[in-house]
DNA sequence: GAGTGGTCTAGACCACGCA
DNA sequence: GCGTGGTCTAGACCACTCA
């Protein structure tokens, strides 16, 4: 392996680190059927070795992948690829972009969308986002699609006073997380509710989902500084995207 | 600061580390008023001298501290004890007994055993639990109550070999957490799934559920090998329980 | 016993905030 | 410009698995 890693230093995405990249690096590599569901990854010291980084970076990029769902580490035996059928699987604990997500599995993102209108808060909302009742808010309605399947319908809103009217346009079309992140407001947590719902008052448009069962996450996005940029409610057609989560003591 | 941490290696109870034991004692001083919410906490390097270990370590309790809503790290800035307004919140990247957890909101867990039997482990069974196909195990029925009002319906599943007849008793009326802890295979990890489901086959008995709508957390326990000690499928009756979680980039 | 992951250290340099 | 957290390294030793 020519290509080191730490080279590359200067040319790294914001809110990217070595850790991150390799791990991005591996799941290709998964994803890329190089290591098939069960098939041992190289040893950390070989990894090591082979990016020419740390073994310490190595760990944290192992950690990221078993923290999604993407491997098991055994103790004293190895580092197993997991079995994941096939479906786009995301560890709920870390905060990604939902197309982000998408494409590193393997499939295509697209956003569709369905509603966009600047309104006064309700009540709830101002409550979620700490702004004041009836402030400007930008409601958005769109669709999350991977290869041209519905996997959620989102239902997001944005303090006005935070899109720049030169930016309204790409909301909804572009992932949220993008448009956010060109504006310095990248969410870094999120505090998110999960639900169960079944309702047919969620879908629109034609080949809805005939179920009508959907896996809610309902989240604010804060930023850096702790301040709320965005209010989300994603309802994923359950059974298209698995969540996944790591619980430890 | 004469008392260091690492001199007590030898002393420290299995599953722990040097960051966890940190954590643990900043939170102590947390709680306990030494730094109330807003206070900055001493620099990393600084507690890192004062508790003789190393920043690395001080920054792994420090982020699981942070992953716990406890304090808000601001770079360039400081770490800052987080104002969590005395609600005690649950994430559910934490694993924990749910009876432990109906407990801390005040209410009064209860158990139910609707069904217990040996049987052989379906095939995918034994794949969650990495056991043969066809090994005995124990499959319990059980209503988890708070309040004497349904929480959650469990159907779970742990290889006989695991359970002393001794113990088999106490299987499903107890904390299946507390039961597992007294044999020493207390779960430490839980790889969990998130669905959910609309089924009127989920619950049993009277005053079932109307909706039939679950939040179910499909999880596998794993001890501290990483060996599964019991699979179990939580159907949490929609509205009555808060799932929660902190997502961070 | 060889090889794997688990933990920890000391030290370096970078990026950010704040006065 | 100084102090803070953010990232990364090289190396050490331990605990575990498996042949």
């Amino acid at each position: 392996m020519t290509e080191s890693l730490t080279d590359q230093r200067r040319l790294r995405p914001r809110g990217s680190n070595l850790g991150r990249e390799l791990a991005e690096k591996l799941r290709a590599r998964i994803i890329g059927g190089e290591f098939p569901p069960g098939a041992r990854l190289p040893s950390e010291t070989a990894i090591s070795d082979a990016y020419g980084v740390s073994r310490v970076t190595v760990r944290t990029a192992v950690k990221l992948l078993e923290s999604q769902g993407m491997v098991n580490v055994r103790h004293g035996s190895g580092t197993y690829v997991a079995d994941f059928g096939g479906q786009v699987r995301t560890g709920l604990q870390e905060l990604r972009s939902i197309s982000e997500t998408i494409q590193e599995m393997g499939f295509t993102p697209r956003m569709e969308r369905y509603r966009m209108e600047q309104r006064p808060a309700t009540p709830e909302e101002a409550a979620k986002l700490a702004i004041d009742d009836g402030t400007e808010v930008i409601s958005i309605q769109r669709a999350i699609l991977a290869d041209e399947i519905v996997m959620a319908y989102s239902y997001d809103v944005i303090p006005s006073s935070l899109i720049p009217a030169s930016h309204v346009g790409e909301l909804g079309v572009d992932s949220l997380f993008r448009v956010l992140d060109q504006l310095g407001l990248q969410p870094v947590r999120a505090l998110a509710e999960l639900h169960a719902v079944n309702s047919t008052e969620v879908a629109w448009g034609p080949s809805q989902p005939e179920s009508g069962l959907y896996l809610l996450l309902d989240q604010v996005h804060q930023d850096q500084r702790g301040a709320a940029v965005a209010y989300s409610r994603t309802y994923f057609v359950e059974g298209r995207f698995q969540f996944m989560i790591l619980r430890t003591r």
